[in-house]
DNA sequence: CTGTTAGCGCTTTCAT
DNA sequence: ATGAAAGCGCTAACAG
């Protein structure tokens, strides 16, 4: 039923070791060799088989990529920008989405472990650390992507989230508000950390008096985002924030969806809001809203070109690749009339 | 350094087909091989190799999904479905991006298949029954996802398209329109072809007179709906259609941003639109887009079911389930005042 | 350049 | 209930 190496072998009258090499090295084969193998391979429909070569050769040639959020636009632009560089080598991508639950975290570690990926991309919830370092004891090299590693014991190729931080609110009290809010969490989480803390610091040493508070959600999502803008549409109008700095895109939307419901559209006149990451849909939402962009693609081929410079050479000393997030200003933080 | 069952076999004094067992079939081992085992294990710190168990079982706890559009949301919420599926299995999802191109549909089907994925899921773009065929020839079921086979050789899980372009467009019909457009292609597409069929049967089967021109584009997406109402906008305004269906809501988001670029905003008053998905960012969008919503998460969860089913039972007879899309009215289909 | 052959680590008989 | 041993399909080392 089943065509293995042997099979095309005896079809093509030549040894396994032949048609091995005809797959493997094809220079150091004859082209009459190459020419009968390949005929027996297309006539019994050979394929090969990969847990017997990576049982030889202890490595397969994926990549295992654990997502923090598959639904996410953004972690879709990392995860393509690490495939288009991953398909430049015959690599192919195994992607598991933890939303943010560290159970499925480990499972995604231990399932990639197990299969002997060639290396590892995480954007990681929480601190796995410990973990991570025994997957590079066993050869697997691991790549951070969309958070530091301050400690520098692995690379990681991210945004600089307290710089993005900083702009957004810099931004916001440039356009004249005073009264800011974070929208975001949950804070356990270093990006979401970082944005709050790049904030902090642009009202603490503004030239001007600004607040700053906090309104937590429970995850970046659209939906927590609705619910922060209910509970500040709760309030009377004199109390709410003038400015809104969501932790990211979706949780923006989602605080754009609530402030604009019933048509009481408060955006930008009454509440500036900016975002994070610049996913597509910003721009083409109610109020295009503006966003702290980061270079998704590039992320993913950064990243995932990194672990292949480090699958190549284990030795190789981890090294942190920051991108600068760049301020897109759309009509959600235009200034008032 | 690598652990193998040998060592752990070694540290715990029992020999290796026991550790196998105490993996495997723990009921058949004494509680104090057990315990042993798995104190060696855990000191050990040892971690099957999956491709030796994988040579030896013939059959991998992966299943592969071959995704037309890895950044079309709708497609994201159907893995997401999946993989809710899969992880209650102890089954991981290994997600080839295709983006609408055949030469990569090879490829991942080429690499499942060296993997010995236990199944694949595809949303298949052109026509490769022939090629999906020798998958199952090979033990490997497949289903297939967004997409019905008529002929019924494998089993499908996907939307009424064709039901979809009919109520699309009988909606927009009930709201007076008269003129209407299609935009969408390539005509490649099943999905495409399907909501057109839907969308005329309605224009000619309607009480009134209206008529439907198509006005096609290369994919689904945001920029070539960008482009296609461009199109749109260049025609003397007594020429434009006075409602669009778009293929799909990338589509349509992009046809309503180049319909309301500086501030035209020709939605719905002149021109009525709707999309297809509904996917959560159409009701975000400058004008809430009205859509044909598709159950996403349950389509995933559904051809995963199905899938592990012809697993367990290869000679099941294929079938074909279908959800009826459901009509979202938002504002961007709203009657003129 | 080609053929022969020894395992890679695991599961699975088959004895015991 | 446990141990011994065969062998899954492949690659790489070696001999020719």
């Amino acid at each position: 039923m089943v065509v293995s190496i042997r099979d095309v072998a005896r079809e093509a009258g030549v040894s396994v070791g032949t048609v091995s090499n005809v797959l493997n090295k094809p220079d150091e084969v004859s082209a009459d060799s190459i020419a009968r193998v390949q005929a027996a391979i297309d006539k019994l429909g050979y394929v090969r088989n990969d847990a017997a070569r990576r049982l030889r050769v202890g490595v397969s040639s994926t990549v295992g990529f654990v997502v923090l959020d598959g639904r996410n636009p953004f972690f879709n632009e990392v995860v393509r920008g690490a495939e288009d560089e991953a398909s430049r080598h015959g690599i192919a991508i195994l992607v598991g989405n933890t939303d943010e639950d560290p159970a499925r975290e480990q499972l995604y570690l231990d399932l990639f472990e197990e299969q002997q990926v060639r290396g590892v991309l995480i954007s990681p919830y929480g601190d796995i650390t410990r973990r991570l370092e025994r997957l590079r004891e066993r050869q697997i090299p691991v790549v951070l992507v969309d958070r530091m590693n301050p400690e520098g014991r692995f690379s990681a190729v991210a945004t600089d989230s307290v710089a993005g931080g900083r702009m957004a609110a810099e931004h916001l009290l440039a356009q004249g508000r005073r009264r800011l809010a974070f929208v975001g969490g949950p804070f356990d989480m270093r990006q979401v950390r970082d944005r709050l803390d790049g904030a902090r610091w642009a009202v603490e040493n503004a030239d001007v008096a600004a607040s700053l508070e906090v309104i937590a959600t429970d995850a970046l999502s659209v939906e927590e985002g609705v619910a922060a803008g209910r509970r500040i549409l709760e309030r009377p109008p004199g109390q709410r924030p003038d400015a809104v700095f969501a932790a990211n895109d979706l949780v923006a939307l989602g605080v754009l969806q609530s402030l604009s419901a019933g048509g009481s559209l408060l955006v930008p006149e009454q509440i500036a809001l900016i975002g994070f990451d610049d996913i597509s849909f910003a721009a083409a939402a109610a109020v295009p809203i503006s966003s702290m962009q980061q270079p998704a693609r590039a992320i993913g081929q950064t990243a995932l070109r990194i672990l292949l410079e480090e699958v190549g050479d284990p030795g190789l000393i981890p090294r942190q690749t920051v991108f600068r997030p760049e301020l897109v200003a759309r009509a959600s933080t235009r200034p008032r009339p």
